[in-house]
DNA sequence: CTGAAAGCGCTTACAG
DNA sequence: CTGAAAGCGCTTACAG
């Protein structure tokens, strides 16, 4: 491979004068600037990523560390890396994996090698072990999800709680007074996913605010659970004219549920949903939903994670991304 | 961040010697690197990957290059990069994701910024651009998937067709002499996907060699697409007892198409199906089944790029890894 | 067994 | 506007 010295040799110019041109500095005439880039593309020239970091101490590359829930590790992991790889080729920087089983100890070692200027936290919840050493060590950092305590760190997430607004507003508009909440199971709520806690408490909230009931069906995961807990609530005498639903496995089977036992939407029954961007697109969901926005969560964070690389000092920031809701005609006022 | 002149200097010795114990190298007497080792400890310092990096000409670190393709962007990426991402680190290296759209590009890029010892080039089509600058440059790589031309880089892959002898034996050991061959689209097969047309291609064969018909239904990637195609085929006189399948969409909908149809397995059909271990986690099939064998498929990959990255010049080599039926009890002799 | 020196390929003040 | 020099944090022959 040419080196700077060989592209400087060839343009008959000095390194220092090879380097301007490379980062484009200005106060070069353009005639040698011509013949430098003459000799890097006759050189097919390429700088050293390692050298340029070790001279600039700027790695130009960000970590991103995968949490392991054996429950959760969902489709949807794969979209928010290559997004987040995406996202960060944009700003000139390349992303590393980093999917330690110990996420605290991925983190610590990241810090310790200097491999990253700044890492990613995926799917973070309450009181996270992975935040420690970033707070200790005011490492660059941002967190994908959003904890009651940030630690001081930037966190950027979905804003769950306006999904949920708007899903319960919008059964309440045509009319339902009664709805069955399909939720996650409880120990995910225990487990602090956050997103989860944020989603239900502003369903309560919502519903209890415009005069409206939610009657919770906690759904495991499974597929034989999934559609036996869900044909069980479905078949209930008394039960609501409006499913909210929060709970991926759920969704993705619901309309065989519906279909097994002969309920139409909206005219049975009118569904709205929140899910991941991937299961919509997996499954083509027939539903009125708040789908999450990977691309712009990822792209935020990134941004924000940038920032702060060039800035550590300034006050650390929670950003929501606003959700929008997908009409698809899966509601209609109750029977 | 401490160097390694803080440690030699704290423990008394030179930044040879400091490095000497870093990497391990014996004729360092136990009292001496009894002293270094205290000193690194005492001043947490741990290497600067960079600068090693620039000293030894090796970076560590593994590039993988995700190939899309709308069409099969699937939930089992994750699981492959996760999985390369451990194995790799079982070995000393860290894993950089690579995902610019073209993904020839992102090749000659990675190869020239020299940030990568080497490659993996992940779901590769037969003809796949990406090999192409490989090919013309020696850089290490591996392909996952089989191409019939390998352009002379070693590959790696899920044995496709003994997957499909398996899967048609089974079959044919029980007695059935038809089976629906439920499998991908035209346009997968045409696009170059090399495990579609190995399994395909062994499917038949291996039938024909036991007097075994094949009666053949492409099926698109569409829940309702998939569904219909199930439901007609299913409800089709004459059709066959038993079922091959291999179509990630169709074996996750085929359970609710058997249900839609009041059909049992294996009393009314018998089905066996090769899909991928991340839809089996997903779905919990019920069906007699080859698995994708993404941890293995994996290590076997990093295994022989760590060695490529060592031994550049020995002959190219490509690897099988072979499947396992997974008995689920979903086949019986014909009615 | 240990240390001094050179070098990896860049960048960045600092002269001129 | 351009070049010579020092330095980033390591490793690796080579002396001793």
């Amino acid at each position: 491979m040419a080196t700077i010295g060989d592209v400087a040799r060839e343009a008959g110019v000095s390194r220092s004068t090879v380097s301007a041109v490379l980062n484009g500095r200005k106060l070069v005439l353009p005639e040698t600037r011509g013949r430098v880039e003459a000799a890097i593309a006759k050189l097919s020239f390429s700088v050293n990523a390692g050298a340029r970091a070790l001279a600039t101490a700027r790695t130009m590359t960000l970590g991103v560390v995968v949490r392991f829930h054996e429950a959760e590790f969902s489709p949807a992991l794969a979209t928010y890396l290559v997004a987040l790889s995406d996202a960060a080729r944009e700003s000139g920087y390349s992303v590393m994996l980093l999917t330690e089983a110990d996420g605290e100890a991925a983190v610590r070692s990241a810090i310790a090698g200097r491999r990253v200027d700044g890492l990613v936290l995926l799917n973070v919840v309450e009181d996270d072990p992975r935040m420690e050493p970033i707070a200790a060590s005011g490492f660059p950092a941002v967190l994908i999800g959003m904890p009651q305590d940030t630690r001081g760190i930037d966190a950027v997430d979905l804003d769950f709680a306006a999904g949920a607004r708007l899903l319960v507003d919008h059964l309440a508009e045509v009319g339902h007074r009664r709805a069955t909440f399909v939720r996650w199971p409880d120990d995910l709520y225990a487990a602090g996913s956050t997103y989860a806690i944020r989603f239900a408490a502003a369903a309560r909230e919502q519903a209890s605010g415009r005069g409206m009931t939610l009657e919770e069906v906690p759904c495991a995961v499974g597929p034989e659970q999934v559609r036996s807990a869900l044909g069980e609530e479905l078949l209930r005498r008394e039960a609501p004219g409006a499913l909210l639903v929060h709970n991926d496995a759920a969704v993705a089977m619901l309309p065989f549920a519906l279909h097994d036992v002969g309920l139409r939407v909206p005219a049975d029954r009118s569904v709205v949903s929140l899910h991941s961007a991937e299961l919509a697109r997996l499954y083509a969901l027939p539903f009125t939903s708040v789908e999450s926005e990977p691309e712009a969560v990822v792209h935020t964070a990134v941004e924000l994670l940038v920032r702060r690389i060039d800035a550590p000092d300034e006050v650390p920031v929670a950003r929501l991304v606003a959700p929008h809701l997908e009409r698809r005609d899966s509601v209609a006022p109750p029977a």
